[in-house]
DNA sequence: GACCAGGCACATC
DNA sequence: GATGTGCATGGT
């Protein structure tokens, strides 16, 4: 089976397994770019609790999350886990928006999509996968999101080393599978939850992961 | 109490 | 260039 084929085939097998998945969580496209921030190797569910707060608070919103001192800013994504630091990375990526986009995210519209990625990417502490995953899941752009669980089932699957790089590890997804946001939105998060519900021994086979039929 | 979670930057060799 | 470490809360 070529890669295309069996990439379409797992991405079967765990569609039906699970359901689609309904994600980004998020109301704005703000509100995603936060989470992708925040849950940075951090559980979703401590993440919910932040931005919860900082809804109840009136400041998921670019301008009056920015007129927080940073302590405070601090102090209500605490929840989150690394908060000194995240707090200062949301200050980087709200400033981005103030110097770049006039605080109008829809602005970004007008920026091809590596540029994009690009500006992102010049905020200190938005790496590729959180760059990558406001590409795909807050602007809509066709942009396949790589995570640990990706590599992680991949390699144990046999397709890639266990040593493989994130553009790689993109590259064959995206050069196999059609540019599609849909695709890419869905497969990612299929992903992400077959690894939290199956996938997370060490072992190097998990044997009651959907995908294990794979291997053969 | 150990281990993990939808990373990233930085120090050191 | 590769390898190690700090960042921190909350669930299992």
């Amino acid at each position: 089976m070529g890669t295309a084929a069996r990439l379409e085939s797992m991405y079967r097998s765990m569609l039906d397994s699970l359901g689609s998945s309904g994600w980004w969580p998020g109301e704005t496209p703000f509100e995603v770019c936060v989470g992708a921030i925040l849950t940075q190797n951090t559980a979703w569910t401590n993440v919910e609790k932040a931005i919860a707060a900082l809804q109840e608070a009136e400041c998921m919103e670019p301008q009056a999350m920015y007129a927080l001192p940073p302590e405070e800013l601090a102090a209500l994504i605490r929840s989150a886990g690394y908060f000194n630091i995240k707090a200062a990375r949301l200050r980087g990526f709200l400033e981005l928006l103030r110097d770049r986009c006039d605080w109008n995210l829809a602005a970004f519209d007008d920026f091809e999509t590596g540029e994009l990625r690009n500006t992102l990417l010049s905020v200190k502490g938005i790496g590729p996968e959180t760059a990558d995953s406001m590409l795909l899941y807050a602007f809509g752009r066709p942009v396949f999101v790589v995570d640990a669980y990706t590599a992680r089932m991949f390699a144990r699957h046999g397709m890639v080393s266990e040593e493989v790089e994130y553009h790689e590890l993109q590259a064959l997804f995206m050069d196999a599978l059609d540019q599609d946001v849909a695709l890419y939105n869905e497969f990612h998060a299929l992903i992400v939850r077959t690894g939290k519900d199956w996938c997370k021994k060490k072992a190097p086979l998990c044997e009651t992961c959907p995908l294990k039929t794979f291997l053969d």
